[in-house]
DNA sequence: CTGTTAGCGCATTCAA
DNA sequence: TTGAATGCGCTAACAG
């Protein structure tokens, strides 16, 4: 047994200096052992190097490590909301890939503030993360980010700066393209916010396929609110009610498109018949709502991934790196059922 | 201007030293501004500092300061899921409060997998949080979590640890009541795997309810399944299509609670009239459902609120807190609609 | 009111 | 193959 602990005094985990006294090695060999280099050791005193280790219960201290070596091993991510599902997935994936290589992820929740946000931003770095990720609300990153190797997730335009993002326009154009194929000739569009990057290029995809169609794509037929199942109710409420209502809409998030479904229902729409429906996201709602939704799918295991490493390596890329995105056929479009059901 | 950077080195972030020496005090003074204290400084030298400090655009290493002070300022998140809805919500509470307080989050994703949390919180706790808040797959955490202040959010029984914990097993017997007050006599139990937690405590408040009723709750209404969309689907079918057909069904979770909606539309049967149901979660979720789910709501904003104060006081605590949850009305439960639509 | 200085735990160069 | 010594950037005695 190890010596008894003198009552009351506060128990201070070992270190390494520990360790190298009751092993009787310098605590450079220590390290030697535990870093796996970068000096040899001589398996008899690994041995009783390791023991000590496992005696004392020893774990070394990330942040002493850090701090030496001018690496925390962290990175930073920053979102506005990590409780909507598309940045909740994003976490997830970017979480996992980062840990396997040994970075640990520092979450910063900018609860749609921009202020927050850089609030968010300067802290982190401020405990030096060696590389950070951010669904920014702003154009600029506060002068603390200068340093840092920053990959933005978002469809701001930056030039200079590197992004990894998914192929919006393209997207798109796949979906509007797709409904015009199935005869729709009145294609709206619920979009996001004016503010969102993202719904820019959503609706420059949805203005430029009906342009080359030569069909409408007047104001009247987009109606810009926020992300969100209430959001999507109300705008689809008004541009159902108009004299010449739309036979199809393209909305720019699947949970937008929840609300367009309850607002059909409410009109008593039929989906697909009065009303064709493509989403864009590819979150798992979209395949269980009534009817399932055809949605365009954003692969954000392929972002995460993609970003990741370039936030981890020091290449710089002037243009965004697109991810191609795919259209996934279910119920809303119109085409025949899949399931014969 | 400051001096040419000799073209070349490698541009090293200002350090307390170097504010030091540009205006021309001691490296503690420097200390004493940042910090506003322990000790007084003369205003016209505090005037210098913070003039060094914008000239050299300096920024404390949080790092530095954390091994120095032997606390990070940084409290651990690891939850089974990042992406699911609940703990995404969690991790934004929790985010956000942890912010406003000077604490870093650092989040762990366990990927659904025991082992993997088990190093997740080795990796923490190496990286000297201040304190671990976890939804934890399993029964014990490893040694390495002796030390750290922790608190579960999870329903796991661990006697002599703390717990922060919506009120399950009341949340259950209100939603049992309540289908019992509209006279439902067969109310089945859509319920989360075997395995977890909250499923037991939500299944005991189904049984106890019922019993204490002189209602049935025999296996024959009980099917356990994954919290997913898909899981709800599948058991509502099973159940749905047994000879003598429950009139109520109480779920586990909104997610599930979709399925079960799915599941009753494919039977042509009516919600409520035909089946009765009752969810658990209150998610933006089960608004939007059609029709609306009646549910338990669990106030995460409370269980993030008390647990992180839990996790950064030293007061231990024997029982777990419980938190409060209400029945939130809508349409599935049979209840005259609210707004008169 | 301010300066000097000793570590926090670790990695690593330089000697041996 | 190993040990001694230095410093990463910072805080807080202690000593003026």
């Amino acid at each position: 047994m190890a010596a008894h602990a003198p009552e009351g005094d506060p128990p201070r985990a070992a270190t390494r200096t520990d360790v190298a006294r009751a092993a009787g090695v310098s605590t450079a060999v220590v390290s030697y052992v535990v870093n796996n280099g970068p000096r040899a050791v001589a398996p008899a005193t690994r041995a009783r190097v390791l023991a000590a280790m496992e005696e004392l219960d020893y774990r070394p201290n990330a942040l002493a490590r850090a701090l030496r070596m001018r690496s925390a091993q962290a990175v930073g991510l920053i979102v506005p909301d990590v409780s909507n599902l598309y940045f909740g997935a994003l976490a997830r994936e970017l979480s996992n890939r980062a840990f396997d290589q040994g970075y640990a992820v520092l979450l910063g929740d900018a609860d749609n503030d921009v202020d927050r946000e850089r609030a968010q931003v300067d802290s982190l770095v401020g405990r030096q993360i060696d590389g950070l990720l951010i669904v920014s609300l702003g154009d600029e990153l506060p002068a603390s980010a200068e340093n840092v190797p920053t990959v933005f997730l978002d469809q701001r335009d930056r030039p200079g700066r590197r992004s990894v993002v998914a192929d919006d326009l393209d997207g798109a154009a796949q979906a509007v393209s797709h409904l015009i194929g199935h005869g729709r000739r009145r294609i709206a569009l619920v979009n996001g916010p004016a503010g969102s990057p993202e719904a820019v290029q959503r609706e420059r995809g949805w203005r430029e396929t009906l342009d080359a169609a030569g069909l409408p794509h007047d104001e009247s037929l987009i109606v810009r609110t926020e992300f969100s199942r209430a959001g999507g109710l109300d705008a689809a409420l008004r541009l159902l009610s108009q004299d010449e209502r739309p036979d199809a809409v393209f909305v720019a998030s699947d949970v937008q498109a929840l609300g367009v479904l309850a607002a059909a229902r409410r009109l008593r729409l039929k989906v697909p018949d009065d009303l064709a429906v493509i989403s864009f996201d590819g979150t798992e709602e979209a395949a269980f709502s009534d009817p399932p939704l055809t949605t365009v799918e954003v692969p954000i295991d392929r972002i995460a991934e993609t970003a990741l490493r370039a936030v981890l390596s020091p290449e710089p890329a002037d243009a965004p790196t697109f991810v191609p995105v795919r259209l996934v056929i279910r119920e809303t479009c119109g085409c025949p059922e899949p399931t014969g059901g």
